[in-house]
RNA sequence: GGCGCAUUCGUCUAGUGGUUAGGACGCAAGGUUCUCAACCUUGAAACAGGGGUUCAAUUCCCCUAUGCGCUACCA
């Protein structure tokens, strides 16, 4: 049976990216009938927050992918990790670095990486630690003493390692590209590709699905896994998820648009963001592109993704196209789309956040709640639309937007007069419903010869604050006689 | 610097040794309409560049360019 994992380290909200290889690995485990488990990676004791665990956790129930056990918490195995590593010492297999450490600043270790290489240029040898060779009854000696070292990984200077990646196919690494790694830090703390291999093996896991920002890592761990005499797993690497203009996707430079739960609070349906990232960078192979989740387990393979990175579209200086375009598209659709009853939930913590919910939506007013909710939602692109722009079907505390006022107010001042007249035509209806309502607004436009637009646009300012809605009748007859007949006799709108 | 990976419309992508290079979002035009969406019709829009191989290359190979990743006693 197959078993995958997701190990996100708690550094952090949950990034889109690590969102979809949380989504692929779970798809990957439903689609072959196999185990999905997750792993908080919280061996970084510095920058590892319980708050960020929080957030991650949380952003995986959003989407839907609870782990089938337990979750695994990496810093509670350390002690295996350091067993793995002096078994390996013990095996000659590792050998002691009395290297000082060095003091590494996080922030310039790429740079010093590329300067350190410069110099070297192409003279470079990766086994020319004075330390590799040391006698061995000479290094237990300075170990015994309390001299504090590094144990590092003794990487054969001839060959290569070769593994085939379920993606990007053949990969292949000389040894002499690959530094005798350090598994253990000279504080005891076991290093990341050490802490994986142990993990991934005490799992049991059989693929790894991750970025492929982990790819040329994946020789070193292959090296390990020969090291400690076990079998790698398959592995397979996803390419990334960049920013407009093929740039790193980052919080420092994009902010909050590459966090998961900046979608869910700016009213995203789970469904419809699941839906657009398992697009990006995989495909169907076929022209359906609106996926609920069993249809995505259901198509989903790893032969469909794809090898290239995909960039995530948006325009930070235009608030309108403020994330991908599609998604915003996708998330429109569903809201129109989906069924009612998975609908109204959403909705309902949406009004309850905004003060706007009432408990009778769920009793009494069930069915008119239905009623207005499947009409307003034609149009909306998030659930904060129900109650910004739907506002004014919840409350009787709406704002008047300014540019309809003056769009259809302004220029007809008329309707000043128009609207509380037409109200008191409204208010005289035996039957208020849809047909009467229509014949009552096309028998006044033709009383003061107006086209019934001008009469009905300017309603639906005075009575929604919007200049744009539902069909104006539709919105009289969802609102009742009573309101409708006060909003269209209120001066609110003309005196602000 | 070294090593690795990638490159089809603006974006996400399909696809093939011979195709009118397909779809989606977005964009434009038209229809519909009380507004705006939705919906329908139509349109503009791509094989990074250069060499090969081949009767034929977007597809196979090489080079270049560009982008990304890794190169840490971070994960």
């Amino acid at each position: 049976m197959n078993r995958v994992r997701f190990a996100p380290s708690p550094t952090g909200y949950l990034h889109i990216g690590s969102a979809r290889t949380a989504l692929f690995n779970y798809l990957f485990a439903r689609s072959t009938k196999g185990k999905f488990l997750v792993r908080v990676e919280d061996t970084d004791k510095d920058r590892s927050t319980e708050e960020s665990t929080r957030s991650i956790l949380d952003g995986l129930k959003w989407l839907g992918f609870e782990p089938d056990e337990e979750i695994i918490f990496q810093s509670g195995n350390a002690g295996q990790h350091r067993a793995a590593a002096l078994r390996l010492l013990e095996e000659g297999k590792a050998y002691r670095d009395f290297t000082p450490k060095g003091d590494v600043s996080d922030s310039d270790v790429k740079a010093r990486i590329a300067e350190r290489a410069r110099e070297q240029g192409a003279e470079k040898d990766l086994r020319d630690n004075p330390y590799r060779d040391l006698d061995r009854s000479e290094s237990d000696r300075r170990a015994d003493a309390g001299e504090p070292f590094a144990v590092r990984l003794r990487v054969s200077e001839e060959g290569n390692t070769a593994f085939e990646d379920s993606v990007y196919g053949l990969q292949e690494r000389d040894h002499s590209e690959i530094e005798d790694l350090v598994l253990l830090r000279s504080d005891g703390h076991p290093l990341y590709n050490l802490a994986v291999v142990c993990d991934d093996l005490e799992m049991g896991i059989t693929h790894v699905i991750r970025g492929q920002d982990h790819l040329t890592n994946t020789h070193k761990q292959i090296l390990i896994y020969k090291a400690l005499g076990e079998e790698p797993p398959q592995f397979a690497h996803l390419p990334l998820i960049l920013a407009p203009g093929g740039k790193k996707l980052s919080k420092r430079h994009h902010g909050e648009i590459v966090s998961l739960t900046t979608y869910r609070d700016k009213g995203f349906v789970a469904g419809a963001f699941r839906n657009f990232l398992a697009l990006l960078g995989w495909s169907p192979k076929s022209e359906q592109e609106i996926m609920d989740l069993a249809a995505l387990v259901d198509t989903f393979s790893l032969e469909g993704i794809n090898r290239s990175n995909a960039v995530f579209n948006f325009d930070a200086n235009n608030p309108r196209r403020w994330t991908d375009d599609k998604a915003l598209w996708m998330n429109a659709e569903y809201i129109r789309t989906m069924p009612l009853d998975k609908l109204i939930p959403l909705v309902r913590e949406e009004l309850r956040g905004e003060k706007l919910w009432r408990e009778e939506y769920d009793d009494e007013e069930k069915g008119w709640f239905e009623a207005v909710i499947t009409v307003i939602r034609e149009r909306y692109f998030t659930l904060k639309d129900f109650s910004e722009q739907g506002r004014a079907f919840f409350s009787e505390d709406f704002d008047h937007d300014p540019a309809a006022v003056k769009k259809h107010l302004a220029k007809k001042p008329e309707l000043e007069q128009w609207l509380p007249e037409f109200a008191d035509r409204l208010e005289s209806l035996e039957d208020f419903s849809h047909d009467p309502i229509y014949e009552a607004a096309n028998k006044f436009c033709e009383d003061k010869e107006i086209k019934l637009g001008v009469l009905l646009n300017g309603a639906r300012v005075v009575v929604t604050g919007q200049a744009v809605g539902p069909s104006m009748i539709t919105a009289f007859e969802l609102l009742g006689r009573d309101r409708s007949v006060m909003r269209l006799r209120s001066k609110i709108a003309w005196n602000e």
